[in-house]
DNA sequence: CGTACCTAGTCGTCTAGAGGAGTTCAACGT
DNA sequence: ACGTTGAACTCCTCTAGACGACTAGGTACG
């Protein structure tokens, strides 16, 4: 049986957080492993001697920290740590999408982890002005909007949202939920636009209640967000893709020259 | 007077989260500007006629998404957004360090900040197994360890701590507190080591508690994480950089070559 | 004039209890 | 054999009240 100790009413911590502070230990020591479910509110209430609240307040800080889940009706479990997935600034190469590779497949593959894409949506749609601006296209243009989850290993890790022109995108898979081998970047690339380079922006933040929701993560837990915008060797914008990654799933690798 | 609406019991949202959604509007939409008090629990359990511990509910949601900071005794005010500042890839670019202006204060400058430097702590000491690694210098190797805090317009926006092997720094203004002109990598290139490329390893996460005290951010503000190791002509690692920044206060851009 | 104290208002924490809703599983009836 | 029901368990939300601690401002006292 697990040691829960015991808490001090003199301490000067309150209980709730001396509560949070032996289950939070007890998860980092592995007595609680991932995917363990934790003792009940009416058991810790049992075992510590206060009040309902003083337990869920407890439970909500590790929530907070990302460090369990809780499942209405069924218990609340340890999180298992989504693996971390490393991505390198050569994961657009050319060599990836010549072997038929979307970047993400190919990236997760190598990495080890199981990867999959849902929620996929297509829509041709007014272009909104942060967009715009990146395209270098003017307000009244429309682009093709394609959204999608990925997961890997079955947790969703990101979201993203690509715009491409349609003037660039008419006609070809890139409008279709199927893009075909390689991605919409091969697409692109057939269509006559060879890809020269992208630029980034990251940033992150807390999530918005929605992005929780489609991420599966509970309050606490940071997302990434990288605005990618691809060029052709004339330096034309080709696509914006605006994507939201579970900040903990994810290390951005980047190569900048000191020039 | 400001206009809070009214919740719906027969809304399918609990009534803490149509009390949140109510609040995260109007801060939104400027009728709660930042710094501003929002109004208190006492006079909000009035305003919709629910318990102290639903209104507190909501406000914690709004704590968790970072728009909102409680000040025991005082009251709960809106959160006012720090200047965003964008990293642009050519930050470290040669003709900076020609000016004699180190990076950070470079780049802050000419988004029209006010820069600031302070807590600069330079050591010697054994390195870490990561640094190590990094640097590709075996554990028994020493470090000069630089460590300070980077402020704009007053706020303190991101802690760094700079590893140079020893045998580079040895006998420089690297192991004295002031560097002189153009910061520590024009004093790297004085040593003989012309710098050719920086690798930068990008994440995000909740901040420890001592990162929320020296960065002077509350719970809910999360922050970005960035490992730069500088390599010079000769690809020989001269430097990590680990710096923690104020997630809000930053935009990181990159430039990707499709290759 | 300055200090110490008091007080009202604020958020922080805890108690005790209620009903609701999702999950699981065993008992029951068909 | 199969589906339904119900009980027991889980977490979710809300109510009502209590005391504590921190802040700010006014007041009384030295």
């Amino acid at each position: 049986m697990l040691d829960l100790g015991s808490i001090d009413r003199s301490d000067d911590r309150p209980p709730y957080r001396q509560i949070a502070d032996i289950l939070r230990e007890h998860i980092r020591q592995g007595q609680l492993p991932p995917g363990e479910q934790l003792p009940s509110e009416a058991e810790l209430i049992e075992y510590y001697g206060v009040a309902r609240m003083t337990v869920r307040e407890a439970i909500r800080e590790l929530r907070g920290e990302g460090l369990v889940v809780a499942m209405h009706g069924k218990g609340v479990f340890v999180r298992s740590a989504p693996p971390v997935r490393r991505l390198a600034s050569d994961r657009f190469a050319r060599r990836h999408r010549k072997e038929g590779k979307a970047a993400f497949l190919a990236e997760a593959e190598t990495a080890g982890h199981t990867p999959s894409v849902d929620q996929i949506r297509v829509t041709n749609e007014m272009v909104s002005p942060e967009v715009a601006e990146r395209l270098k296209i003017t307000r009244r243009d429309r682009v093709i909007v394609r959204s999608r989850r990925y997961l890997a290993d079955g947790q969703p890790v990101e979201v993203a949202t690509s715009y491409i022109p349609e003037k660039i995108a008419k006609g070809t898979p890139i409008a279709e939920v199927d893009t075909g081998p390689g991605g919409i970047y091969a697409r692109i690339e057939d269509a006559g636009h060879q890809l020269a380079h992208f630029t980034e922006e990251v940033s992150a933040r807390m999530p918005t209640p929605e992005e929780r929701k489609v991420l599966d993560i509970g309050a606490g837990i940071p997302v990434m967000t990288l605005v990618r915008t691809a060029y052709d060797t004339d330096d034309v914008p080709v696509e914006v893709c605006d994507t939201v990654k579970v900040a903990r799933a994810y290390v951005l690798e980047y190569d900048v020259p000191a020039m």
